[in-house]
DNA sequence: CTGAAAGCGCTTACAG
DNA sequence: CTGAAAGCGCTTACAG
């Protein structure tokens, strides 16, 4: 028939009690890009724990793969009633998967994704078109025949297969819309970037390519290039980077970075335990895949983006 | 003490029931921006009906102070516990809210504001600052001493208080931002946008002024500028206009509007209902004010605007 | 005005 | 295996 469950009554009676484990990088700092999904989780929290929902926050070293793997035994010491995690390391995460199906949790992905499991869903960008967006920005606000100077953040704190991806996507959209070749795309590896030695590096870059007019980076270390040109005093550049950290958004604000593409992370872990609570306690269908949006911020419209807290 | 009342069991027993109106303009069709919030409206209903709320939709026409009122004495007939509301004809939305204060029925504004009255809370977009942002965006995009027109399609079907304030922002940015004065602005008003003898208006101003780079509409109508340069093919102008309403989306995603700068409608109406259940149901405390972000959207991000539906 | 009892719509432990 | 009873944490109508 057409018998609607009371939810209320339902989990007043069953005195139940469900434990969710969120499992995500640790973030290097208080203000650092992974403690953005925690506020999220920390909300949603908020709104389900009068559904008897309690959650366990793990964390994995980004630079450890092993301590990927040791913080998932961990968590199979005390199974949870659902996992949300971070497949960084995906040879570890396929074995932790493994052990989550054996034993009926449900998981869901969150900023990076494993496509051929049976996750509940996963939440992040696509971050393809998030390059593909950065090159549109460069090629709208620089003249038609200068030169471009992509800078890798090697051993940042990022997930590698994001800025693969980007990267992709950024070279791809001038193949594709600046099909004459005007302009010209510099690539510079820098290793160590706490080291500021790597202004050297560009320094040389600059003197050998003087029509550079923009300078894509492609994760959240932005800043390191705004303190560069700002010390230098090298001006009339644009400069396009990622993530509404701390340390971005005041080179956002006094005009030195241009466009920071970001992704909603608070959003993504907000997503992330209600679409578990959805599947779990709901019994509700959650989308496989949840695509956040990809937020253009500058100075005039970044005060908006300042996501609950 | 530390008592935290479990509202589950709270509502289970008290068999009460509260009513919220939404009291919206009445969408001119099935694809315009005002079906949006009623879109967030809705998703809000579906999680919060289990705590007993009911939903009635009221609406008036945007061209008819009269009807607001009409609807307005209606909804009044049968006092509902919560409203959210557009207040878009100021004095017949200062009437209404006299009534509510008096019946003491808590309401939220959605898209505009009135100041000095006792809201829940004002859910909507900073639109000076979305109008700064399309400066923002031309200033970078067209060369330094390029003419930009702003159209501005008066009898359309927003709410001309958002116009004023887009078009200030809009201007000011280009006081502040090209002191001196080397792009023109030219502005054009087009008072009946359904009947397109206003493309001989604009012939005339592409005659007088060659040197027009960019076009600015300040509202949702930017797909007639895109059906106009279609016509005559006309290209390489950057269009910017507002709002993710269907008609926009293919210009967008040819390529003939550059930039759509949107609010997030549906959002807006499910944090409405949202925050009224909040107030009156968990007796939680809302934010006075709730700027939903400034989103640029473009070819490249646009698949993932599209909100829940 | 106060306080004990009944009941909201379910689940679960238990008697048969 | 089945079905009636007790109870989840509250509210409310009602007896005193």
């Amino acid at each position: 028939m057409n018998y609607q469950p009371n939810i209320l009554a339902s989990t007043l009676a069953s005195k139940k009690t469900y434990r969710f484990a969120t499992f995500f990088p640790e973030p290097a700092s208080d203000v650092s890009y992974w403690n953005k999904p925690l506020i999220g989780v920390k909300r949603a929290f908020q709104e389900i724990q009068q559904y008897g929902v309690e959650i366990s926050n793990y964390q994995f070293k980004q630079s450890e793969a092993k301590s990927f793997k040791n913080t998932a035994e961990e968590i199979m010491k005390n199974p949870p009633d659902g996992v949300v995690m971070a497949p960084f390391f995906s040879r570890e995460a396929r074995q932790f998967i493994q052990q989550l199906d054996e034993n009926n949790i449900p998981f869901v992905f969150i900023d990076s994704n494993i496509k051929d499991c049976e996750k509940i869903s996963y939440i992040g960008q696509n971050s393809y078109q998030s390059g593909a967006l950065a090159g549109k920005l460069f090629n709208f606000s620089i003249p038609g025949n200068a030169s471009i100077l992509v800078v890798h953040f090697a051993k940042e704190m990022d997930n590698q297969n994001h800025l693969v991806q980007r990267e992709k996507g950024f070279y791809e959209y001038f193949k594709e819309n600046d099909t004459d070749k005007q302009k010209s795309l510099i690539t510079l590896e820098i290793t160590n970037p706490a080291d500021k030695s790597f202004y050297r590096q560009i320094d040389q870059v600059f003197k050998k390519n003087p029509n550079i007019k923009g300078i894509f980076v492609t994760n959240s270390q932005v800043y390191r290039i705004g303190q560069y040109l700002e010390k230098n005093n090298i001006e009339g550049i644009r400069l396009i980077g990622h993530d509404l950290i701390k340390e971005n958004m005041e080179f956002v604000k006094n005009g030195t970075v241009d466009f920071l593409i970001c992704q909603r992370p608070e959003e993504q872990g907000y997503n992330s335990v209600t679409s578990l609570f959805q599947h779990t306690i709901l019994k509700k269908e959650v989308a496989n895949e949840q695509f956040t949006s990809i937020d253009i911020v500058t100075k005039e419209n970044i005060e908006y983006y300042k996501e609950f807290n």
